[in-house]
DNA sequence: TATTATAAATTGGTTAACCAGATTGGTTTG
DNA sequence: CAAACCAATCTGGTTAACCAATTTATAATA
């Protein structure tokens, strides 16, 4: 068999391919939640590609919950049904890479909810982290420098204290590609570093004194700008 | 060596386990954005891990955007600085498995807000698919049958309509999950079935005529027994 | 016949050898 | 001295052979 190497878009365009190849598979096989899909060796001698690229597809897909591996047993069809596999499965398929402006929307979104969770339920432990993680980014503003990083860690903190796992790893996902679009459009502007310091200072105080309408507002102020840069360019 | 096959707790702990090695020697070798990693086979004997679980770790931490591998050249630390590096990376360690209530708090978080962008956006071509899941959702009911699958599908076509990709990816993360705990927790009472044909029928019209407002609030109506549900219990 | 014991085949997981593109250091050449 | 060239080396990606747990088929036994 010949040997190649694909770029990374080739990759993605070969897994799409395998997820689709077993989509199919189910549907003509008319497989049922719980019941088997052929092995791996079978499958990538099927769909004429390597059995570490359907091991990879298949890894893929159990993230997304739709099938379940078992050691020395055999791949299975989640308990989901056919119906929603099928519907699933053909959104993953058409999932574009996420724009700019999906991710500012979404951040906002999410973390209006997180801060007036936050406020809500966090311990006194969450409160050091937040206020250690506020600390430093103070002081690297005011040593003039980069913040970005800082910037968002004192937002992961307070989705670590929201206490829903859920939404933490969601914020999780966005935070890496917040930061890079970030830096590619130069989002930040440095001359407002003291202006964002009061401003995660007073959403700290509000979570501190569990006032969770004072949180959403202070929250919102933060992210005027933001809001501003998504929407008007 | 040894060769030893892995449960899946013991499997998630090794992968833990070499994110944090990775992390360390981030830090210790003060490894900047844009710094390469040393090798995978460098990593898996430092570690005394199969290249192979290096591999798939590297896969997971590019997924959550940590590091970038560039075939035939090498693996590199994405441009979020150490920093943010590190607090990711502990977040990521100590994520913990979502539990059924934070699933339901972010789904209602995430609905409430797909439904007024969908009741925005929407295309024409957005609306005959929702149509459909609609559609096949009332026949199921009226059957008699078991619709939990329709019905979600109902929902995933609204998220789709929404036109923010980001969003969307959650709320297909999110809903395998959410199946499996309905069906363990027996959420779903199928009695209702007519009362919740007319509030999905409702919230279709809301969004047909581009009625936010309303849109919004035929949701919450939909979600009011499954937020007592999450809160209550 | 029904049940248990046993062996063969199948499975996902693991490992190690191999591939071709990328990098690097030294050499030649203008 | 700088730039172009080339071969040795290093890299992530790929492949195929191997491992042990599991499942299935078969045989022995009550």
């Amino acid at each position: 068999m010949k040997l190649e190497i694909l770029t990374r878009n080739e990759h993605k365009e070969l897994h799409n391919n395998i997820i689709a190849n077993i989509r199919d598979l189910i549907n003509n096989k008319n497989l049922e939640p719980g019941d088997k899909l052929p092995s791996e060796r079978m499958l990538s001698e099927r769909f004429g590609v390597s059995r570490g690229n359907v091991r990879e597809t298949i890894q893929k897909l159990e993230f997304y919950g739709i099938l379940k591996s078992k050691p020395q047993s055999g791949t299975f069809v989640a308990d989901i049904g056919p119906v929603a596999m099928n519907g699933m499965m053909n959104d993953i398929l058409g999932l574009e890479d996420p724009d700019f402006k999906s991710l500012v929307e979404t951040r906002i979104l999410l973390e209006l909810k997180t801060v007036r969770l936050a406020a809500q339920r966090r311990t006194n432990d969450d409160l050091k982290k937040m206020e250690a993680a506020l600390e430093s980014y103070k002081e690297k503003v005011l040593n003039n420098e980069d913040a970005v990083q800082e910037d968002l860690l004192f937002h992961l903190a307070i989705a670590q204290a929201c206490r829903n796992s859920t939404i933490n790893r969601m914020m999780l996902i966005i935070t890496p590609e917040i930061i890079n679009n970030f830096e590619k459009y130069h989002v930040c502007d440095k001359n407002q570093g003291p202006k964002r310091i009061r401003e995660h200072q007073d959403i700290f105080e509000a979570i501190k004194e569990q006032n969770t309408q004072k949180a959403k507002e202070m929250m919102k102020i933060h992210f005027k700008e933001l809001y501003k840069y998504c929407y008007n360019i």
